[in-house]
DNA sequence: ACCTCCATTTCGGGA
DNA sequence: TCCCGAAGTGGAGGT
């Protein structure tokens, strides 16, 4: 039953089902032959197999001998996976050209990109599984809980923010930084605000402190707000010591996401 | 030939290959089984079928119809890919509980995990593939271009940063950020440098004028370094508006990796 | 458990 | 293309 394909077609056009191949156990030249005209006719490719890893660009790495799963995209995506680990070991982004090649009588796929020129060079020495199959996927990801319905939320509800709070502009790109939310404060102070969906960090401090130094040369009484669902103390401590501001807003805490009856469930696709 | 198994038992003691099965659109009790049965035996999961994806935690999110592979591995890490882009469309990390259960009469995989609560819930409308092996991998990568070695390439040639640097100290951490080098110039100014792999970035500025800010207060001739192979001039500007410095080390630019005669190539395993 | 920071981060948007 | 910042970021290391 070596290399033997097990081909299951479209059954119809109505729903069509993923045209896939398997190769148990396959050959050399069946691996190669699966990868090459897989990778031709756009198809998924996965592989079983034990194998050695080098990679070169960026960084360089070497992993030795062990059972992975390896995973070639139409786009050019090429992932090698562990038993364990949410991230592969080894990869390599859509744009890159995936070949192949043998070494010592091995099948090798090689995955190589420019920009940054990096290489990685897959060695299959045990192959248990091979399959190519021709998947469609062009549904779009819904999702809610982004900074950006965050931004959309506060847009909505300034109040939520500050009594008497005046929205005037919504991602305004300067030189030093973007700004989330510029507004005005009920006795017409600006107000610059930063938002983050998650717990603030020295970092987001950070970010909003930069824009704030340079604005407050033209604009001495200007506020600078930094809005999440929480702070640590660190936090705090830096946002006083640079005359910012905290608001905390405990609604977009997490795990509180399906809050109903607001605008922060709405999807926004793609 | 649905649903039948073809197994490959380990053929040596010698040299042990990965136990698999594959089951061929298989019946939606046959990957129940699979999926229960596999994740029991800490085997790795894999699964091709056009399928539905919800989630919820974090954040909220619907994905409709389409092809994708799903990966369960037995430390509990779920994977949902797309046949395009380098992260999964929808994933579990390391120390999720997976799951099945049935809706309209097809299989579901559900992922579950605490801090935070959330659950990916896949359902499964036609599955095209279902195959689980047995894959062992304990090999370290062994990583090298990482800034770490950046970080013992400095220490070990100072003079590259500046002509008679003295390092004092490597990483220390402070209630203001972790400083990556404190050391003195040649005329006795403390100099704390921060060390950045790739192309700096103003988050890397303001990560070090974080730390000067306050440094300063008590060593107002400190000298703030940032050390990094390139930096845009967005980045050199807003150096300079802050009395910090930049070194470009271009040594370390990205396809230098592979220097010969310098520390930088060696491996340092995990 | 919290906090900080690196990552071969990847990805998307804007200039 | 570069630059910048978000991400359901994940992962490591220290306190």
């Amino acid at each position: 039953m070596n290399g033997e394909p097990h081909v299951e077609a479209a059954r119809s056009s109505i729903q069509p089902v993923m045209r896939s191949e398997v190769f148990h156990d396959p050959a050399t030249d069946v691996v190669l032959d699966v990868i090459s005209s897989g990778v031709a006719a756009a198809d998924v490719i996965t592989i079983h197999a034990t194998c050695e890893v080098e990679y070169e660009g960026r960084a360089a790495g070497y992993l030795g001998l062990g059972d992975r799963i390896i995973l070639c995209k139409p786009d050019g995506t090429l992932l090698v996976h562990r038993p364990t680990g949410n991230d592969p070991v080894n990869w390599q982004p859509p744009g890159t050209t995936i070949t192949t090649e043998t070494e010592d009588g091995n099948p090798v796929v090689i995955g190589r990109r420019a920009n940054p020129d990096e290489v990685v060079r897959v060695v299959l020495h045990t192959v248990a599984l091979c399959t190519r199959v021709d998947a469609d996927d062009t549904a779009p990801l819904e999702l809610s809980g982004t900074e950006a319905d965050m931004h959309q939320y506060i847009l909505e509800h300034p109040d939520e923010i500050e009594p008497g709070l005046r929205v005037l502009e919504h991602e305004r790109d300067t030189p030093y930084g973007s700004i989330d939310v510029y507004a005005n404060d009920s006795e017409g102070r600006p107000v610059v605000i930063e938002v983050k969906r998650r717990q603030a960090t020295l970092t987001h401090v950070d970010q909003l402190n930069r824009y704030m130094t340079q604005y407050r040369t033209s604009n001495p009484n200007a506020r600078g707000i930094l809005v999440a669902p929480a702070a640590s103390e660190g936090v705090k401590r830096a946002l006083e010591e640079a005359e910012l501001e905290f608001v905390g807003l405990s609604e977009f805490a997490a795990q509180n996401t399906n809050v109903s009856s607001t605008t922060i469930n709405d999807f926004t696709p793609d």
